[in-house]
DNA sequence: TTGACAAGTAAGCAGTGCATACATCAATCT
DNA sequence: AGATTGATGTATGCACTGCTTACTTGTCAA
C-alpha cells in the first residue's frame, strides 16, 4: 500500500490545482521533483495526476506558465508609467533575483525544451517579451525597441543564468544586484531624452 | 545476463576516456544520456563506470570540461591578434552557433548546478572569461574590460539558452547569425579607435 | 611465487515515468 | 426512481534509472 487514504470522498475534488500548486511548494523547497512524490503530496495514487496531465512534461509546462506568470507579476509591480535608463536596470536586477530566490523554477520554465504547442505557455512568454519591448520603445524611443528587448532579455537571462551556475561568484545578495546593476549600465546607453510617459 | 561480454581481456583497458568519448558522442546524438547507456555501448557492466567516476554528477563534470574545451576553441580558433568591434559580435555567433549544434552538451555545461570542487571545471570556464576579458580590453581599452566581458557573456549566453528554449523563432541558422550580429550590436558601442594589436 | 590491489562482474535496492485494467462516484436521460 | 455513462481515482506491473554491496578476475611488484 502506497498511500494511506485518509480521504472521505473517493473524488479528491480539485486535485490538477492542488497538484499545481503542490508542485510549485515542491519547488520552491527545492526538494526533488517527480510526479510521484506530487501524487505522495496529495495523497492519491502515483497514477492519479495522469487523468489531468498527458505525462510529466506536460505538468512542468503547466508549472511553468505558473513560474512565466509569477515572474511577470515580479517585474511588472511597483514599477510607474514613468520610465527612465534606470528602470531598464531594475528590470534586470529583479528578472536575476527571481531566479536566484526559485532557482529549481526558473530552471523548470527555462533550463529544458519547452512545449511549444502549449498555447498558455507561448502568450505567457510572449507577454513577457512585449512588456520589455514596451518599456524599451519607452525609454529609448528613437532605436530599435525589438532589438533592445532581445538584447535586455538576453543580457538579463544571462546574468540569472551565469549566476546561478556559480559562474560569478554570488556571495552577497546586495552584491549581486550591484553587479547586475553595473553590467547593464555597461552596455545600455544613458537615457537619451527623460521624456514624459507615452500617452498611448 | 545485461551485457553479451565479446572481449577477450577481462580489463577494459581504458574505460574512463572510452566513458568519456562515448558520452560526448551520445549527448551529440541527443539520445538520452544515462550511465548504464553508457556502460552498455562501452561493452561493460552497469557498475563498472563506478570505478572512474564516484557518481552520475561527477561524470557530468568531467563531461562538462571537455564542452568547455571545445568551446573554447571554437570561440578562440580563426581569431587574428587584431581585434575590432565586429570580432565581439562574431565571439556571440560562435558561442550561440555551439549552443544550437550541442544542445545537449550546452544544457549539461550550463542548464545544472554544477560541482563547483572540480578544479578542472573551473579552470574551464576562467579560461572562458579570461579570454573575453582580454578580447573587450583589446577592442575597448578604455572601457572597464571586466563588465564589458560579464555583459558580453551573459548576453551571448541569454541569447544561447533562449533560442536553445525556442523564444525567439530560430528559423534558420543564418537569420539566427545574423539577428545574434544586430543584438549585439545594439548595445555595444562601435570600436571607438581602431588600434594596431596591443604588444603586450 | 605469491600477495596486494586495481578493475571488472553479479545481484539487488529504492525510486522513477508510464500503461493497462479495474473500481467508484456523480450527473444525466429516460 | 433507476439504469447508463463518463470522469476520476486505484491497483498492479513493466522497463528503466542511479547506486550499493559482495564477489571475481587480472596485473604487477616484492
Amino acid at each position: 500500500m502506497v498511500t494511506t487514504l485518509e480521504r472521505s470522498t473517493y473524488h479528491h475534488g480539485d486535485l490538477r490545482t492542488v497538484l499545481l500548486s503542490a508542485g510549485v511548494a515542491m519547488l520552491e523547497a527545492g526538494e526533488p521533483f517527480s510526479l510521484r512524490a506530487l501524487a505522495r503530496q496529495a495523497r492519491v495514487s502515483p497514477a492519479a495526476p495522469y487523468r489531468h496531465f498527458a505525462d510529466r512534461s506536460a505538468l512542468e509546462s503547466a508549472l511553468a506558465v505558473q513560474g512565466l506568470q509569477d515572474l511577470m507579476r515580479d517585474l511588472t509591480q511597483g514599477r510607474s508609467e514613468a520610465t527612465s535608463s534606470a528602470d531598464v536596470a531594475d528590470l534586470a536586477v529583479r528578472y536575476v533575483q527571481f531566479a536566484l530566490r526559485r532557482p529549481a523554477m526558473f530552471r523548470l520554465m527555462f533550463g529544458r525544451e519547452c512545449d511549444h504547442q502549449d498555447d498558455e505557455r507561448i502568450r505567457a512568454a510572449t507577454a513577457l517579451h512585449d512588456y520589455l519591448a514596451a518599456v524599451m520603445a519607452d525609454v529609448f524611443p528613437d532605436a530599435d525597441a525589438q532589438a533592445l528587448a532581445m538584447a535586455g532579455w538576453s543580457l538579463a537571462h544571462g546574468l540569472a543564468c551565469l549566476h546561478l551556475d556559480g559562474k560569478f561568484a554570488s556571495s552577497d545578495q546586495s552584491a549581486v544586484d550591484e553587479r547586475v546593476r553595473s553590467t547593464v549600465a555597461a552596455v545600455f546607453p544613458r537615457n537619451p531624452t527623460n521624456r514624459t510617459p507615452r500617452t498611448s
